[in-house]
DNA sequence: TAGGTTGATGTAACCGCTTACGGTGAAACG
DNA sequence: CGTTTCACCGTAAGCGGTTACATCAACCTA
């Protein structure tokens, strides 16, 4: 591995000139600053990031918080290879790479453990960090505000959150449950019911939101019986449906804040006696593999999927290179028709 | 951000000292070192990892290399979140963090682009690297040749590699395969088919030969017209299946290398006018999500997924501390049964 | 008591790069 | 022709740790 000085040594030049001539090119001749290229070249010269970040005190990597509810070890991420694969691409064209943080088990941790945002943020000044890049994991929405608190750049993909260098990138998903409740509307629903994620939740909370406009729109009433809360799991889909098939009057129709809750409600429609999409509508969001793959097809909202990382990666390379605060990003949604509404 | 310095001076030692309290605790007197670790909670001190990593020349980060194929936006890895989080809780056990490593755009950059292996490896050095973990996008098998022959860790997933410092982690591809024919030889076939990876493809060849053996166990015979091959993906396995279905005798029963191809095969079987399970019988490979969700169910091999990361984590700290060349890993597979062959 | 151990700690060099500062020579100026 | 300006480059001081080596006191041993 050859260093700088080498290099220096051998064009007749001081550490300090090789080192302008990859930091601050114009300050070097253009004769010297092309021997020291061809050099540099010829050695196959790549400067150490571990001297340079320890000399400039910031290094070229952005880390990853993501764990997973241990508790919930069926929980998928609806979009994450398609979200890594956006940030990746997004963040190399800047000369960035990701680091996905442990979470534990460093030997030569003096305090807390990393398990806590303390300790993530703590990863960020041991290595420099330029920023924080937070994937929802279901359950963190509190310590994602915790991380933006600190100072650290950082944003959250899906999560509202808030700070001096945070922001965050989402769906609209405003818009994309008032597509998905027009459509049923529009196919002469008028008893149409959602299942939304836990309380509290922003996208699902702005998902009901979308809703109550759809239904006020086609001059339908809000009916309290018709929202049912889930958790965005399958089973709570089905949950939830055995609920509004209980009713009295029961739904023609249900927008379900996420696709396995629509899979979930599916099933239990089906065990009811209910056809799909003849006796009931069935509407979800993200736009996950199976919704494409289950009898009848979802109709669902898709998402952004790439769209996430290469919003986040902006946003966060804006914050490092200086701009200030950033405002979030509203990503557009996409009703997807397939057969889960009838035609 | 406290220094050891700080703490040094704090404790009226040297730096030497706060740095053994850290590293070789055993070699300073318990009372000092008792102090010291005091102070360094107060001070929430955190050794800056740049500053270790140019001192001892190694970092605490091990690379991921993990590209797509961008002329198959469509590929999705069967088990991508499962691995990622075996391997970062494996990894976080010995402190170490994964690194996703850029493959192109910085600006620094003096030789050849990074898309290439030796991009890749020059990666590995520029951060002190420990090694690097390779995960199959698809179509990468030569690529990783030639990682493994350079001479740093590495651990394939799914591919086999051989080199000075390099193994790999796969499934026990013969003995699903095995135990998938011989569940449809239990069942009474005898005309069974098989859809295939991309020939030359490591797992599918051994896929292959579990088929054969499976045969050749129930005293079935080998027929080229019932070996055809597709490329993993979806499509592929519908023309596969039509390729099947237009053969003189058509097979009862097939059992796909892939979750994805069996889907395809299932709807070309539909297409085709068969039922499943009545007509033909399906078994695919992977155990994806859809595998449960579609209607029937299919019949599948289960990969050991989290068991990926735990065994390519494993496998590369023990090359890290020094171990020598390590025995691939192969881990078990488990036949799922569901709707897709009957009962 | 001289000489050899041993345990605990300090000293200082070093890892490879960045950058503030100062020096040099040539060109530009009055 | 003396002085200023400026482009270019070298010197050296860090950045924050690690570690070989030196030091030193205390304790043994003959």
């Amino acid at each position: 591995m050859a260093t700088g000085r080498e290099i220096a040594q051998l064009c007749g030049v001081s550490v300090a000139t090789v080192s302008r001539v990859f930091n601050q090119p114009e300050t070097v001749n253009e004769e010297t600053r092309e021997r020291v290229l061809r050099i540099a070249k010829e050695l196959d010269y790549r400067p150490n990031e571990a001297a340079r970040a320890l000399s400039t005190k910031q290094s070229t990597m952005i880390g990853l918080v993501w764990d997973t509810d241990h508790r919930r070890p069926d929980w998928r991420h609806p979009y994450l290879q398609d979200l890594l694969i956006g940030l990746k691409s997004a963040l190399s064209a800047h000369g960035y790479h990701l680091l996905m943080l442990a979470t534990s088990g460093d030997a030569r941790e003096v305090g807390a453990s990393l398990a806590d945002p303390v300790g993530y943020v703590n990863m960020t000044r041991r290595h420099h960090l330029g920023g924080l890049v937070l994937i929802d994991s279901g359950s963190d929405a509190e310590a994602f505000e915790a991380f933006a608190q600190s100072g650290v750049p950082c944003v959250a993909v899906d999560v509202a959150v808030d700070g001096p260098k945070a922001t965050y990138v989402t769906s609209d998903n405003v818009g994309g449950a008032l597509s998905a409740v027009r459509h049923l509307v529009g196919l002469g629903h008028s008893r149409i019911a959602t299942i939304t994620g836990p309380v509290g939740n922003q996208p699902s909370d702005a998902r009901v939101s979308g809703y109550r406009t759809g239904l006020l729109d086609a001059g339908l009433s809000w009916r309290d019986e018709y929202v049912v809360a889930g958790d965005f799991y399958r089973s709570s889909g089905t949950v939830a449906m055995q609920r509004l098939l209980a009713l009295d009057e029961p739904p023609t129709a249900v927008f379900a804040a996420s696709d396995e809750m629509a899979v979930g409600a599916l099933l239990a429609a089906r065990a009811g006696g209910l056809r799909v999409p003849e006796d009931l509508a069935l509407v979800g969001f993200d736009d996950i593999e199976i919704a494409a793959v289950v009898d009848p097809a979802l109709t669902t909202v898709a998402q952004d999927k790439p769209g996430f990382g290469v919003a986040a990666a902006k946003a966060i390379m804006a914050m490092i290179t200086g701009a200030g605060r950033q405002e979030p990003v509203v990503l557009p949604t996409r009703l997807v028709v397939r057969g889960s509404c009838g035609s």
